[in-house]
DNA sequence: CATAACTACATCATCTGTCAAGGTATTTCG
DNA sequence: CGAAATACCTTGACAGATGATGTAGTTATG
C-alpha cells in the first residue's frame, strides 16, 4: 500500500521517537527496523531521516553522539532527551485522537 | 487539540470526497460541518480549502456549478464524480490500512 | 442608518517537509 | 578486484498549507 509522503509528513518525528523510545539507534538501522515494523508500507528517504534528526536535534527531544565502533563504518547514535519522552507521550495520544476524529470524517 | 497542518496534508481531500459523497455542497458550508463534525479539531483555512478544490476538480474527482440563488451570495457547488467516488473508496480502505500501520509504529 | 459581523468566493507569496540526485567512506563476499 | 551492503551527509526542486488581502452581498444592532 505504501505510505505517501503526504501522510508521512505528519509523523515522521513521532515514528523516531517511539523508536528511540525503544532503544538508542542510529538511522540506517531506524530505517530497516521501520520498513520491517511497516510491513515494508513505509521506508523512510534518506533525506527524509537526516532532516528529521537535525529537526528533532535542534528541538532538543534528541541527542546525538557518535558510536565507538572498532570496526566497520561510524555510527552516529541517537538518544531521547527527558524532553524528548515527554513530547512522544503527548504525540501519541495526540495521534489516538487524530484517529478518533479522522474516522469519524472519512467512515463516517 | 487541534489537527496540525502536517497531519491535514494527507487527509484534506479524502475529507472532502467523504462530506461531498453525503450531498452535492459548497466551500462554506462544507468547512462548517467539518469543524462541527471534527469538534472543532479542524478547521480548514479558506486558501487550504479552495486550493484543494482546484486540485481535485483538475484531477476529475469533483465538478463545480453555480448554485441559483434568488439571494444571498453566489454559491459553487460540488458533487463528486464516479471516479471521485471510486477513489473516496480507495482512499477510506487506505486510512484504515495506514491506521493500522501506524499504530504499531506509534504506540507500539 | 451606519457599522459590525457573517456569508461566500478567490488569489498570491511564503514556509515547511519530502525527495531525487548526488557525494564520501568502510567492509564483506564471490 | 568489483559489486553489494553498511553508514553517513547535502543541495535544489517541488507540493500543499497558510497568512494576508481583496471582492461583494446579507443580517443584526444600537
Amino acid at each position: 500500500m505504501k505510505i505517501s509522503a503526504d501522510i508521512l509528513r505528519g509523523y515522521t518525528d513521532v515514528i523516531l521517537l517511539r523508536r528511540l523510545a525503544e532503544a538508542d539507534s542510529y538511522g540506517y538501522r531506524l530505517n530497516k527496523q521501520i520498513a520491517e515494523i511497516s510491513e515494508g508500507n513505509l521506508e523512510l528517504k534518506e533525506a527524509t531521516l537526516y532532516t528529521a534528526f537535525r529537526r528533532l536535534e535542534d528541538a532538543g527531544l534528541i541527542q546525538a553522539y557518535w558510536g565507538d565502533e572498532a570496526t566497520g563504518a561510524r555510527r552516529r547514535y541517537y538518544t531521547l532527551t527527558p524532553a524528548g519522552q515527554q513530547r512522544l507521550l503527548e504525540e501519541a495520544a495526540n495521534w489516538k485522537e487524530t484517529c478518533r476524529i479522522l474516522e469519524k470524517l472519512i467512515i463516517g
